[in-house]
DNA sequence: ATGCACTTGTCATATGGGTGTCAACACTCG
DNA sequence: CGAGTGTTGACACCCATATGACAAGTGCAT
């Protein structure tokens, strides 16, 4: 699955261009010009990596930044900050907002390419097809198979999925509509208090191992999976 | 004896990077790129392993993947496809074509040759006509023989087959699409549900030995063949 | 050519599991 | 306490799979 990238940046000459050029490298890119479409944006479908403009209508990009790191279900999103200044003050008040890292306009797409590259890296973990393990929980998409100590563990089709996303993006929040849109698909007309049952029922497939501790409620906002405790 | 590895993809820069990458990481590479030349390659010396690009001229590489997997003397060739485009839907759609593994595009040269060496060892068929056993249970393509402790099982032409790809490819699921395109190869239009039925032909001449147990339905998605029990 | 044994694809039906919704209840927070 | 929010069990529906039956096709022996 390739990672979905989220720019906000005023020019539509510098959105374009970036845009065109992600898309090119292999990222799902979608791009808004201020912060308010920014929001929408993140709140339908949360990106794996938000490059943010230094400069932005209305609320600052600074500002938007410290707004994104003070939210629970954006803290975890990477964020590397665009700016056409260099000095050394404006970075180091990049990096005080939380930002993971930092490209200097003019930059090159090989640039830009190479730093999302590496802070994606260092965040996330790439390949969907990849089994992933947490503390003893496997989950092996090309078999198709959760266990825990080569021990099977069963599991219906829906909560398979929902548990993978969910191992795949570890430690942060997502609303029911959030994950009703990426773990049943973009355009389905399902109650949100569905998704309620799934995850008890995700629950349930893992209480056995004690797992379903990693599945957490955030009150007021949704889900979250974490292997640190509440 | 250093494995060979043909590549296929229609950028000149890719293909210089990549042949490189993988001479110095010990493999024998040759790189074309378009599927006419890879025809001739492949008729000229079959190669260990197929590395293909998503998007080729003329012919796709998607289609070019799914003629590869219906001809009798490409079928077993591993198979990883290179794409710039890395959403859900074709990402399935690769795996329909047959494709082992699924790379993205950026990639680094580090986890290409992981991916290729998983392969590799996954499949690590020797040739298409070595005897298989698994617990007791035995196949020998050469005489077409099915048998447990020297005690033959009768077991019917496409079943055969079937059970002869499962056991080259254990603890992976495949689509009854999947199954139709390895098992029955040629062109022709049969009934998804079809392949249930065979399933339980399978399934009842390995049930006298309680081999059985290995061909396993995941429910929503097809069938697995796995020693681990459900 | 004819009859037989066997294979194979398709269908109808049975069965079971998966899924979505709801209502009652429990919990949290102000 | 009260409003909002999350949890849980029950239930009905529907879809996926399992299964048995059948007809057409194939190869072989007579």
């Amino acid at each position: 699955m390739s990672r979905s990238i989220l720019l906000v940046d005023d020019e539509a000459a510098i959105r374009e261009m970036v845009q065109h050029a992600l898309s090119r490298a292999g990222f799902d890119t979608r791009a808004v010009a201020d912060a308010v479409q920014a929001d929408r944006e993140i709140e339908r479908w949360p990106p794996d990596l938000v490059l943010l403009d230094w400069m932005l209508p209305g609320i600052g990009g600074l500002e938007y930044a410290r707004r994104l790191r003070r939210n629970d279900a954006t803290r975890n999103i990477p964020l590397i900050m665009l700016t056409a200044k260099g000095e050394e003050g404006d970075k180091l008040s990049g990096f005080e907002a939380g930002a993971d890292d930092y490209v200097v306009k003019p930059f090159s797409v090989k640039e830009l390419v190479a730093r999302i590259c590496a802070v994606l890296k260092r965040t996330t973990r790439v390949g969907d097809d990849d089994p992933i393990e947490i503390e003893g929980l496997r989950l092996d998409p090309t078999s198709h198979r959760l266990t825990c100590r080569d021990q099977p563990i069963r599991i219906a089709p829906t909560e398979f999925r929902m548990l993978h996303f969910f191992m795949g993006h570890p430690e942060r929040v997502f609303t029911r509509n959030q994950l009703l849109d990426r773990v049943w698909g973009r355009d389905v007309y399902i109650e949100e208090r569905t998704v309620d049952v799934h995850i008890r029922r995700l629950r349930k497939a893992l209480a056995g191992h004690g797992f379903d501790r990693f599945v957490q409620t955030v009150h007021g906002t949704g889900y979250r999976f974490s292997r640190h405790p509440e």
